[in-house]
DNA sequence: GCATTTAGTATCGAGTCGATACCAATCGGC
DNA sequence: GCCGATTGGTATCGACTCGATACTAAATGC
């Protein structure tokens, strides 16, 4: 039974958002989807701002997903660049226009308004989605595009210095608060 | 910032929901906003089975909410009553192949596999994000949808028995626990 | 080297959604 | 009562999403 009440809970969130999202890119000409798109761009490190990665975040086909593309681009919100090393990979960079846009829209001014009244600035909230959403992630074999810095492949070298021990690349401070497309959760403590 | 976060947890969550969901209905040839149709008329009381409150309910326009009618009416997933009372009026009821296809399809598997794993039957994340869609539903300016029971005209007449402040009527148990278009919640108490 | 996989694009059709216009019934003054 | 305003609902149109399928090009594996 509750789990039949939080989905009812979750779908009329999701409806909700979806709206503010519809009316907060009206001025501009964009669907929701437009702005998540640049949400993610905006977001996401240097490895993650393809197609591809961008598919999997969104949950679309990539033929959906290059359509959508295609438009973000002729607004000239985002612009494309070739990979040097693989020819077949296009990186995805938000132009001036693209990031003012999305600084305009998002989050909308309701939903802001909507959270200032939330208790303890909503981290046990924040806390609590989290775990659930790495929790459907998980159940949808999906990947969880969290931050580099809360990945098991995260080193920490020194002060300021960190590594992914993946790629084995030299990470900034701000790179560690990027999303990553490789990005796996670190096992919960027993 | 925690705002941004909350924001990007909360979007992300809907789609994935609302992935889930449109697989979900794939096989019965339905859209994610038809499941929600259905889920929304199998829980609301008998005066918000209509058109108007269900076009508040999903927060889209009488026209959009009228051509899903018709499509789920083409499908023998509800049917329409005409009110005695009010002739403009329409009632919308599921038939059994409505519910039939409900059961199966909501919530989705994939959804109620994952909750189980979470603490404490998420009672907290219940109430946490009743708070947040409350919250944002009136800055909205917009219905609450709650349980009838939940309702500030709700009153408590005996052992099992019920009535309604508003329209004065006798309530059972059962009718306590749909969702009413009326419903405003009771004031947090300070 | 050659089959397989991966990244991305192109095209098509089904369907959502908002906007506008419209009709019928009810309600509110008076 | 009566007439304008409001409300409940439908019809039609165009812009757009989205999945499916088919395709190209580059990289990878054996």
């Amino acid at each position: 039974m509750a789990v039949d009440r939080l989905y009812a809970l979750l779908e009329r969130l999701g409806n909700l958002l979806r709206t503010e999202e519809r009316a907060a890119g009206l001025p501009h000409g964009l669907q929701p989807v437009h702005l998540q798109a640049l949400r993610y761009l905006q977001s996401c490190n240097r490895y993650s701002n393809t197609p591809a990665a961008l598919t999997e975040y969104l949950g679309l086909t990539k033929g959906t997903v290059s359509q959508t593309l295609l438009l973000l681009e002729e607004k000239g919100l985002l612009r494309k660049q070739a990979d040097t090393q693989d020819r077949r990979v296009i990186h995805l960079l938000l132009t001036e226009a693209g990031r003012a846009v999305l600084k305009e829209a998002l989050p909308p001014e309701l939903f802001k308004r909507a959270l200032t009244g939330l208790p303890g600035e909503g981290e046990a909230l924040e806390e609590a989605l989290t775990g659930l959403l790495r929790s459907l992630q998980a159940a949808n074999a999906q990947r969880s595009f969290g931050a580099c810095g809360t990945c098991k492949h995260f080193k920490r070298e020194g002060p300021g210095r960190f590594r992914c021990g993946l790629t084995q690349e030299p990470l900034s401070r701000e790179d560690s608060q990027l999303l990553c497309r490789e990005h796996e959760a670190v096992p919960p403590a027993h």
